[in-house]
DNA sequence: TTGAAATACGTTAGCGCTAACGTAAACTTC
DNA sequence: GAAGTTTACGTTAGCGCTAACGTATTTCAA
C-alpha cells in the first residue's frame, strides 16, 4: 500500500486520517492507491496505537415500548455528531447482563458509558470505578449518581400524578405493573403514586402483575385479573405505561365498564398512541428525547474533561386525559 | 501483572481466555493477581492479534415500530449463544447512513453484517464484496442476495392482501404510506396490492404519503387528509403498517364513519396492539423472531464455514380482523 | 546572504495482545 | 529404564497502526 504510492506507511496513515503533513499531491497519490488496492485502515489498529477509542457503550433495559427507542434516538445522533461510535445492549431488565455490557465495553476501552436507571450490581460499580471510562445513568434521576446522571424522579412523578387524581375526588386506587424486582422506575412510580394516598389516609387497594408482557396484552390480562379476582373495589387504576393502559381500556370497553365514569385510568410516559386517540389516557409525559440528546452532551463533555453538571432531574409534565374525571 | 503473578505474559494470556495450557493452580493465583491489580484483557489488543473479532454489526431503518425490535431481540440472543457481540445502528431509511455503518463496521472488521432489505449505494456492495465479511439480508426477500438472506416477498404479502380483500366485493382501495423513495418495503407491498385491484380491471383510486410520522399519528392525519381533499370515493384503505391503521380507525370514529360498515380497513405486520384490540386490524402477521433467529444462525454458519442454504423465504400469516367484511 | 522557521516527509519504538514454536520436567509404556 | 508422550510453561515475532522525534528541503525575514 505504501509501496503502491511510493510513500512511507506513516503518510499513508497521515492521508488517511486526513491530518496535516502531507502535501495535497501526494494526499491524492495516496487516496487512489488506496482506491485501488481496496485498502481499508484498521481501527482496531488504530485504537491500539492511540489508546484512546471514539466508541460509547448505551445500555438500555429494553426496546419493547418507544422510550428507550426515543432516548436512545435522540442520544445516537447526538454522540454521532461528535464523531463517537455508539454501541448497544439491552439489559431485559437484568442486571447480570448490564454487568456483562460493561465487562465487555471495558474490555473495548470505550470512553463512555450509558446506563440506565441507578441499580447496578455491586461488581458493576467496581469495574467502573477502576476502568478510565465515563459514566452517565439516565432515566431514573439521582442526587447522587456514579459520575453523570439525567433522569426522572419517578417516586416525585408517581406521587405528583397521585396528587392531582386525590385532588379528583379518587379514593381507591389500584396498580398495573410488572412483578416486583422487575421494574425499579415502575416501582418508585407506584411508591409515590401510593404516598399520595396514604398521606391522607387512604391506601393502594389493589395492585395486578403481569409477567412478560409489559404492553399492551399485559394491561387487558392485569385489567382482566383486576375485575375477575375478588378484592376490594376499587376507582382508579394506575398502570405502567399508556400503551399497557390501553389494553387495560379496551378491557373496560369490552365488559361494558365505562371509563372514567365507572373507574378512572392514568398512566406514565405519553407515548405516541395518546395523540390519536378520541380518548386520551391521563399520563405524565416523560421528556425521552430531552433525556437522550442532554446526557449525550454530558457525557461528550465529560469525556473531553470538561466541567460541569453532575445531575439533571428534568420534570414529566402531566397530561389529564378522558380517562379520568372529577368525583363529584 | 505477570510480573505479580510470578508468570510470563503468555500465562496470563493463557489463563485469562480460559484455553488449556496452565495448571489449576498457576491460573487461580493469575486469576487473583488479575483482580488484585485490576487487569482487565483489552479487546482491541486481543482482536489485533488474532485478526479475528466476534463483531456482528446490524443496521435497521428505524426502532419507531417494533417490527425491527423484535427483530433485533431475536437475532441479538442467538448472537449472543455463540459468544458474538452485536453492534447496532439505525439508518432511518437513509442509504448513506447506511454505507458509513457499512465502513465503520469493516474498519473494525466485524465478522458479518447484517442489513435491512436489499437496497444498497454501489459502494456499499463494493466495500461488502471487498471486505472479508459475511453479509446477511433482512425484512426483504431476494432470490440473489449478496450473500445471504431472510425475509419476506412483500410485493407477494400485499398481492395475497389484495387478493382476499378483492374476493371480499371491495373495490376502489386506497393507500396510506410514507412518501415514495423512503420505505421500499412497504411500496413493495402497496405494489403488490394495486397489481391484484388492476388484474381485475379495478385501480388504487386514492393515495396519501405522510412524512415523518408513520405511526399512530401517521395514519390519522393521512385518513384526515383522504376524507377531506376530494377525489374519487373508496371502500378500502391498505395502510403501512397496523399502528397507522389504528390512528386511521380512530379517525374514522372520530368522524362517525363506520368500520367495516362503510369503509374497509387493512393494514401490515401484525403487531401487539392487535391482541388487545376489540376491533382487530385485518393485518398480514409478519414473523419477525423468525426472521432474527433463523437469519443470526446462517449468519454464524456462513462465518464459520458451514455451507447452507442462500436464501429463506419466510411466509406472513393474514389474519382477518374486524375492520373488513364481505361487501354483499 | 544567512540563520531561523516552516513544510514534507521518513524512522523508530511501541500499543497489548496471541500463534507458533521451543524446552524442561513429569509421566507413560513395555 | 530407555524412549516416547504429555504437561506446563517461556520466547520470539508479529498483528496494523500512531506519537514522537528525526532530517532534508524550501521559505522567509532582516
Amino acid at each position: 500500500m505504501a509501496a503502491r504510492a511510493g510513500v512511507s506507511i506513516m503518510s499513508v496513515s497521515r492521508a488517511m486520517r486526513g491530518v496535516e503533513g502531507v502535501s495535497t499531491e501526494t494526499r491524492s497519490r495516496i487516496l487512489d492507491a488506496a482506491e485501488a488496492l481496496r485498502y481499508s485502515p484498521s481501527s482496531v489498529a488504530g485504537a491500539l496505537a492511540t489508546a484512546n477509542s471514539s466508541l460509547v457503550g448505551v445500555s438500555v433495559p429494553t426496546l419493547q415500548d418507544s422510550v428507550f427507542s426515543d432516548i436512545f434516538s435522540a442520544m445516537r445522533s447526538t454522540f454521532e455528531r461528535s464523531g463517537m461510535q455508539t454501541v448497544f445492549d439491552t439489559t431485559e431488565y437484568d442486571n447480570a447482563r448490564e454487568e456483562a455490557f460493561v465487562e465487555r465495553m471495558i474490555a473495548w476501552r470505550a470512553a463512555g458509558i450509558v446506563l440506565s436507571g441507578g441499580h447496578h450490581t455491586p461488581r458493576t460499580r467496581r469495574m467502573l470505578r477502576r476502568a478510565n471510562v465515563s459514566v452517565l445513568e439516565i432515566w431514573s434521576w439521582s442526587a447522587d449518581p456514579i459520575e453523570l446522571c439525567v433522569g426522572l424522579d419517578h417516586e416525585a412523578s408517581g406521587y405528583a400524578m397521585g396528587r392531582r387524581l386525590l385532588e379528583m375526588g379518587y379514593q381507591s386506587p389500584a396498580y398495573i405493573g410488572p412483578q416486583p424486582g422487575y421494574d425499579r422506575r415502575a416501582e418508585q412510580r407506584c411508591r409515590g403514586f401510593t404516598r399520595a394516598f396514604v398521606e391522607q389516609g387512604l391506601s393502594l387497594v389493589r395492585q395486578a402483575w403481569v409477567t412478560g408482557k409489559h404492553s399492551f396484552a399485559g394491561g387487558r390480562i392485569g385489567m382482566a385479573n383486576l375485575l375477575d379476582k375478588p378484592g376490594p373495589a376499587f376507582d382508579l387504576v394506575y398502570f405502567l405505561n399508556d400503551h399497557m393502559a390501553f389494553g387495560g381500556l379496551e378491557e373496560c370497553r369490552a365488559r361494558g365498564i365505562k371509563v372514567p365514569d365507572q373507574l378512572g385510568l392514568a398512566a406514565f410516559n405519553g407515548l405516541q398512541i395518546n395523540d390519536v386517540l378520541r380518548q386520551p389516557i391521563t399520563t405524565s409525559y416523560s421528556p425521552r428525547a430531552d433525556i437522550g440528546e442532554q446526557g449525550a452532551r454530558m457525557l461528550i463533555g465529560a469525556i473531553k474533561g470538561v466541567a460541569q453538571e453532575r445531575s439533571v432531574k428534568l420534570e414529566p409534565t402531566i397530561m389529564m386525559g378522558e380517562t379520568t374525571k372529577a368525583r363529584w
